[in-house]
RNA sequence: CGCGGGGUGGAGCAGCCUGGUAGCUCGUCAGGCUCAUAACCUGAAGGCCGCGGGUUCAAAUCCCGCCCCCGCAACCA
């Protein structure tokens, strides 16, 4: 039996187009996917984006649209970016979704009945722009709200609560026992910090007087549910939860099949939505402790030092720098120069060095010299030879050193950190083995071995461990440039018949070794174009 | 004393959890090679690993104190 790999990201807020940090957090997520797969684990990737709400609406007026149309115009663009970046999901979550909807409904109805949710009336000053009461907390040094709470009433106001506080204790000790529930592990420190100050319940409904464009509340239409139960939802309603049904062991099978999920999140999110409400949420509704999800919580994308945002006008648009570079240099770029969880800075110089470094130079040279190499001395024949003959020919130490240790600990380094979500580190690996392929042509020198009519065994044994190194190079890059691995396999001549299929690569090949004797190679074409700036 | 992150050769970063020759990319300098995408390989210069204490045979790494920078409000991942 495959293991299961179920992941998702944060659904998108449709009120403006994606940028940079959108297009990196689903980067992310389509690469674990994708080792996932080539793991061979059945793997279901969610995204997706949220549909309802106030600005959205309101958004939707200021354009004069209709928020259907407004949404389906935004929803468009961020499904035709993901199609560009080859960000391959298995299901779409759209919050308009009328599953999506009945179960959001059922969850609500159900927790409603058992007591979980009750109406109260509250007074207070509110933003309007803000869509929130503000407390004390909220005011300026001079007792006043700020400009940035836009126009501020004092109101009265019924709506639901959910109780969010009866449940905090059991938080707490769900963290306490459960370490591993938020990566990287500095964020659980923060979350059990926040949890600690939680106090109060959570307001989940909005008058429909105020908003409509969202989902009612089946227990009362005067209401739509405000953000929480409609946005985090999207992780079990498109996988099949049916919110009747409270004993989680008797759920569907197509849900019991998938969850629980890795939910791949950037950090502004953790508290309190994905850290505090949703794990409190699967709680009431009756999910055990062992069925709670994980949280991979990522970093940011700066602009040189500062936050990204509309207002700076130093937003990256991943449209524009997919088309003036390629997709494959976006996704390399976003997965190799950030440590996982933590912030960098996005320079589009060091993309294209990136780029030109370790792919154009290391990786893309090595498979074109190799080639090139193959062809001229062994016309593209690439003969297996018994290595333990190869004791004292040219370079004959490192090459040995290079297959028995660099290479196999290269590999696992690789699995132990794409394993625990570092793709970064992973691709590192990759490149480390092109490197080592390069330094074996310096120290074994084919050219010189071609030369000499004894040496052709060696020779031999030389190229075919460059086409070896290759053939891992190209399983291991697939998860983050599919296109770019299939470029490699093809010049390989390897594995014709599965040309542009995923199922090409299988982790259970990258072992050096696997290539046939007698393989034909094909003719090199440089595969990653050196960058000029 | 709010919470968290960071301070490592010229630049950007890893390493810190699980102490033990300070590593990577770019840049600089000097060699080598010619199969290759003016690519590749080797070597060199350049670090009191923020500061001060402590633990230890041994600290970038663990503990305590201090200094500085950045998030934790918004559009926004």
């Amino acid at each position: 039996m495959p293991d299961k790999f179920y992941i998702t990201t944060a659904i998108d807020y449709t009120n403006s187009p994606p940028h940079i940090g959108h297009a990196y957090e689903k980067i992310l997520a389509d690469v674990l996917a994708r080792y996932h797969r080539l793991k061979g684990d059945e793997v279901f990737f969610l995204t997706g984006v949220d549909q309802h709400g106030q600005k959205v609406q309101q958004s939707a007026e200021k354009a004069g649209v209709s928020p259907e149309q407004f949404v389906r115009d935004i929803t468009e663009k961020f499904q035709a970016l993901w199609q560009k970046l080859d960000v391959r999901y298995d299901r779409w979550a759209a919050t308009t979704d009328p599953l999506h909807r009945k179960c959001v409904q059922g969850m609500l109805q159900r927790l409603y009945d058992e007591g979980q949710i009750y109406k109260d009336k509250q007074a207070g000053y509110y933003s309007i722009r803000q869509e929130q009461f503000l407390t004390d907390k909220e005011r300026g040094l001079d007792g006043e709200f700020g400009p940035e709470w836009g126009q501020v009433e004092h109101r009265e106001e019924e709506n639901y609560y959910f109780k969010l506080s009866d449940h905090k204790d059991w938080l707490l000790g769900f963290l306490k026992s459960h370490t591993d529930f938020v990566t990287p592990d500095f964020r659980q420190k923060e979350l059990v910090n926040a949890v600690e100050k939680l106090s109060g319940d959570l307001c989940i409904s909005r008058p429909k007087s105020r908003l409509s464009w969202g989902i009612e509340l089946p227990f009362d239409r005067d209401f739509v549910n405000y953000v929480w139960f409609d946005a985090l939802s999207n992780y079990i309603s498109f996988i099949g939860y049916d919110p009747a049904i409270k004993d989680f062991d008797a759920q569907p099978n197509e849900f019991r099949k998938w969850w629980p999920a890795l939910h791949v999140i950037g950090k502004d999110i953790m508290i309190p939505a994905h850290g505090i409400y949703w794990p409190i949420m699967l709680h009431a509704l009756g999910f055990p402790d062992e069925q709670m999800p994980k949280l991979l919580v990522h970093g940011w994308w700066n602009i040189s030092g500062a936050k990204m945002s509309k207002s700076l006008g130093n937003v990256i648009d991943p449209n524009a720098l997919a088309d003036s570079y390629s997709c494959e240099a976006v996704r390399y770029y976003l997965t190799k120069e950030i440590v996982t969880g933590k912030d960098a800075d996005f320079v589009e110089a060091l993309m294209i060095t990136t780029w030109n470094t370790d792919l154009a130079n290391v990786i893309g040279n090595l498979l074109n010299r190799s080639l090139n190499m193959s062809i001229r001395y062994r016309e593209g024949i690439i003969k297996t030879s018994a290595a333990d003959k190869l004791t004292d020919g040219l370079g004959s130490a490192e090459l040995r050193n290079c297959i028995e240790v660099e290479i196999p600990r290269s590999l696992a380094n690789y699995k132990e950190a794409v394993d625990f979500c570092n793709p970064t580190k992973g691709l590192g690996m990759a490149v480390n083995i092109g490197l080592l392929g390069n330094g074996i042509v310096e120290v074994t020198a084919p050219w010189k071995l071609a030369k000499e009519a004894g040496e052709k065994e060696h020779l031999d044994f030389v190229l075919y461990h460059l086409i070896e190194s290759l053939r891992i190079i190209a399983i291991l890059i697939s998860p983050v440039l599919p296109k770019a691995a299939h470029g490699i396999f093809d010049q390989l001549n390897w594995k014709m018949e599965l040309s542009g299929k995923e199922e090409r690569f299988s982790l259970a090949d990258a072992e050096w070794g696997k290539l046939p004797d007698g393989h034909v190679v094909g003719k090199p074409t440089p595969l990653f174009p050196r960058i000029e700036s």
